[in-house]
RNA sequence: GCGCCCGUGGCGAAAUUGGCAGACGCACCAGCUUUAGGAGCUGGCGCCGUAAGGCAUAGAGGUUCAAGUCCUCUCGGGCGCACCA
């Protein structure tokens, strides 16, 4: 009989969906919860991706092995929707963006479908449904509440050939995602979210998680804190001040000048002071016409202009300073001003070489006469501080500026407040009324959701303003506050808002009256296994942390942080090694794959490809490994003659096997429990190998969450009544495996020069008798003295000679 | 520049965490089998050598009875952040 893939695979597919039991997670059962979560996809016009299929298969299997154990398991899915991607394709081709959502929706439930996951469907969720991002305004609501979203101006990135407000991600490097124009900045009103204000926790709740340590050290250094000193600097003739933040106070002594970003405000605030005010302000708006790229990719030339003028006091030895304004210093970092020490510190010093600023060594070490010296070292020309060590000095230096209230400790933080507001119509609407009389008034949540219109117009107006800004009906509304004219925000919020709490609303999808019922979420949380992109371990990884504890702190989620544990998959490469796309040519579209070698194939070859943190390239050979393995199974079942009493050394094969499938799954080492899979079968292949019935039986249940139409289907054929996924996960026989034979290794000088069968049960005195018997072992010591034998139990034993 | 990770056959990779290097799969070679199908089966497959044996985990050194694994340096590659004071 053949393996006819399409037929099983078919068939199994619609069964399964029938008995719709089968995956579904039950709330308040009382198994044991497990909470799998893998990241929901973006419905794209291109289809499934086949790195969408390796994340799905091995969680599924890891899910499906969950349930065999007894686990009351959640595994859903759903859809991550609005997006920019969407409304440029539905813009291009006249097609409204919910259309094109939805018939997206349907093709990737359809794939999703073909490869037999165990997703809990009833669990469903669409980012873009009312019904769902209804909840996603209400939670902004609550930020706005708390004080936690705020409006500002601000500078953003504007395409100007697309006429277009650009989010930062949408202008990586400085240019235009969409048409490669370089991105200018241009003031616009901003929501903003509050996320600083998480910095700490979301920092040092990291101890609370068990995520790969690479994927925390990213969350870290993204917030970049950094320990240091606040210091003022008063300015001369005047009681005002400017406050610096240093992480090397102990280099003050050593300041030559103080340098101001041409943002700063104080250089509009003293501009009838600055003597050479046309020349300043002339630099402060070539930088600001200047892009991120074009003031980033400068950095080897360092230009600024000193502020005549303007002095500032050194607060420890009251030297007269100069100050300058260069656009190497961050507006937003810091305060926007730096005390620059040339003598040690790499910007500074080429900044003062490029102007003839002094350089003064005040930290002994180095040769400043040809580069900075910026390691820590023993302070000279500091007065009282001299002699003293750079560590030592800092905790000194900030201790007097704090008792002379000059200044103290202090901390910063590369992480900066979320941008939230997007001009674009494909997302949420910000829940916000704009009154003349009463200001900034929150839409009431009995008017929730603020309902996108449907419209045929949602073309960017080229104003900077949201497509949304053009609906006039939708737009004018009565203020909820004094009933007067007023009208809608028309920001929309980034795609980053319903995927920040999705997988708290897989808990009670369909609930009306809150996003979550609090006892269900109490049940479910944490997510205990979390996988996704390593693309997203940055931004939407605290995202999502920074609402859940939002949530926390309201005491709407009954944990302080949403995922146990954090695991990444490996982006899945095209044959040649490139990343798939269209315009290559080089896609694997998974519908053409399942059709030729069925769905189990493409799981198993998923899963067996490579490590499953790794990037890895498509391989059309090695799927049809795969799929030759499939079919072996198939035969070897279909053979009456491989079954029997099971022999010997299969019994203790088929336990090495339960244990070994059951720790690769633990730790998600997919490829070797497929290759364990492999080697069994090539095993039960030879020559008067048979099993018993219940031992193949087994055999089949370790497969099953990895090719689970092949393995119903064999089940079946084995008399049995149930689905082979509702049995139990076999258990092995520990004792079986520690005692019996095993191979020892005998090692003269470390060099292998013999193996034998033992018991495990020998003694070392009897193992070494029968070592220094055997014929290999006597011609490689005869006439060299024997100087000690080393015996690592159930391995080798090593006889170390002269 | 800073931080992290990684270098193993022709290729993707294993290696119980210091104990047989190359499991498993691909590709390749030989044989069998009327076999047109991304066929199957058997055997081979790191390098040198007829063999015994020797040499091999980017390179050099070190620790150890024993090193792919630990330490030091060099070379090569990947990822993240990127003027963060």
């Amino acid at each position: 009989m053949e393996y006819d893939h399409k037929k099983i695979e078919a068939e199994w597919q619609k069964i399964w969906e029938k008995n719709e039991k089968l995956w579904a997670a039950e709330d308040f059962s009382k198994k044991p919860k497990q909470y799998i979560l893998v990241e929901f996809p973006y419905p794209s016009g291109e289809g499934l991706h086949v790195g969408h299929v390796r994340s799905y298969s091995a969680l599924d299997a890891f899910a499906r092995k969950k349930r065999m154990e007894g686990n009351n398991v959640l595994y859903p899915i759903g859809w991550d929707a609005f997006g920019l991607p969407t409304e440029n394709y539905a813009i291009k081709n006249g097609i409204h963006p919910r259309e094109a959502t939805d018939k997206n929706i349907k093709n990737y439930k359809r794939q999703i479908k073909s490869l037999g996951l165990s997703f809990d469907w009833k669990r469903e969720i669409d980012t873009t449904d009312p019904a769902y991002y209804k909840w996603t305004q209400w939670i902004f609501l609550k930020f706005f509440e708390k004080g936690l979203a705020y409006q500002v101006e601000m500078p953003i990135n504007w395409c100007p050939q697309c006429k277009i407000g650009l989010a930062n991600e949408e202008a990586v490097g400085g240019v235009c995602e969409r048409c490669g124009a370089p991105a200018e900045k241009r003031n616009v009103k901003q929501w903003l979210l509050k996320i600083t204000a998480y910095a700490d926790r979301l920092i040092d709740d990291l101890n609370e998680v068990d995520y790969l340590e690479k994927i925390k050290t990213q969350q870290i250094n993204w917030i970049g804190r950094s320990y240091g000193t606040n210091v003022d600097f008063k300015i001369k003739s005047n009681s005002q001040k400017i406050s610096v933040f240093t992480t090397r106070i102990d280099t003050i002594f050593g300041v030559t000048a103080l340098v101001l970003a041409p943002e700063n405000k104080i250089l509009q605030d003293f501009k009838e002071n600055i003597a050479n005010w046309p020349e300043v302000e002339n630099y402060i708006i070539a930088s600001a016409k200047k892009s991120d790229l074009e003031r980033t990719t400068e950095q080897k030339e360092r230009i600024g202009v000193e502020i005549k003028g303007i002095k500032v006091i050194n607060p420890l030895n009251q030297e007269e300073i100069a100050v300058w304004v260069a656009d190497y210093v961050i507006a937003t970092y810091g305060g926007g001003a730096v005390m620059m020490v040339p003598a040690h510190d790499r910007r500074d010093w080429d900044f003062a070489k490029n102007y003839s600023i002094a350089i003064k060594e005040v930290v002994g070490g180095g040769d400043i006469s040809k580069e900075p010296y910026v390691e820590y070292g023993r302070l000279v020309n500091s007065e009282g501080f001299n002699g003293l060590d750079s560590q030592e000095a800092i905790e000194k230096i900030t201790q007097w500026l704090a008792d002379n209230t000059l200044g103290g400790k202090a901390v910063n933080y590369k992480l900066r407040d979320w941008i939230f507001s997007r001009q674009h119509y494909w997302g949420e609407p910000i829940p916000i009324i704009h009154c003349d009389k009463c200001g900034t008034v929150p839409v009431p949540e009995s008017e929730l959701p603020v309902e996108l219109p449907y419209v045929e117009k949602y073309q960017p107006t080229g104003t900077g303003e949201s497509p949304l800004a053009a609906i006039k009906e939708w737009v004018n509304v009565k203020c909820p506050n004094c009933q007067g004219q007023a009208k809608r925000e028309t920001d929309t919020m980034p795609n980053w808002a319903g995927s920040s709490w999705y997988f708290l609303r897989y808990i009670d999808p369909k609930n009306n009256n809150i996003f979550a019922d609090g006892k269900k979420l109490k049940y479910w949380l944490m997510v205990d296994l979390y996988n996704g992109g390593m693309e997203h371990t940055t931004l939407h990884l605290l995202y999502s942390r920074f609402w859940h504890k939002f949530l926390y702190d309201l005491k709407l989620v009954p944990t302080s942080e949403p995922y146990a544990r954090r695991q990444s998959h490996g982006i899945v490469l095209a044959e040649d090694n490139q990343k798939m796309s269209k315009s290559r040519g080089n896609v694997i579209n998974p519908d053409n794959i399942i059709e030729t070698y069925g769905a189990d194939s493409l799981r198993i070859y998923e899963m067996f490809m490579g490590p499953f943190d790794q990037t890895i390239s498509w391989n059309t050979n090695g799927l049809v490994g795969c799929y030759r393995f499939l079919n072996r199974v198939w035969d070897i079942f279909h053979r009456p003659e491989k079954f029997g009493s099971t022999v010997q050394d299969a019994e203790i094969k088929i336990n090495q096997l339960i244990k070994r499938i059951g720790e690769d799954l633990e730790a998600m080492k997919f490829n070797t429990a497929v290759a364990a899979f492999m080697e069994f079968i090539n095993f039960w292949s030879e020559d008067a190998k048979t099993l018993s019935k219940k031992d193949s039986e087994t055999f089949l249940k370790l497969l099953a969450p990895f090719a689970p139409h092949i393995c119903e289907e064999l089940w079946l054929g084995l008399d049995n009544k149930m689905s082979i996924h509702l049995e139990t996960w076999p258990a092995y026989n520990l004792e079986l495996l520690e005692k019996g034979d095993y191979e020892l290794i005998i090692q003269i000088n470390g060099k292998v020069r013999d193996k034998i069968m033992v018991s495990k049960k020998l003694e070392r005195s009897e193992i070494e008798k029968l070592t220094m018997a055997r014929d290999a072992v006597k011609k490689h010591i005869s006439g060299k003295e024997i100087k000690k034998i080393i015996f690592v139990p159930n391995r080798l034993i090593n006889i170390v000679v002269s």
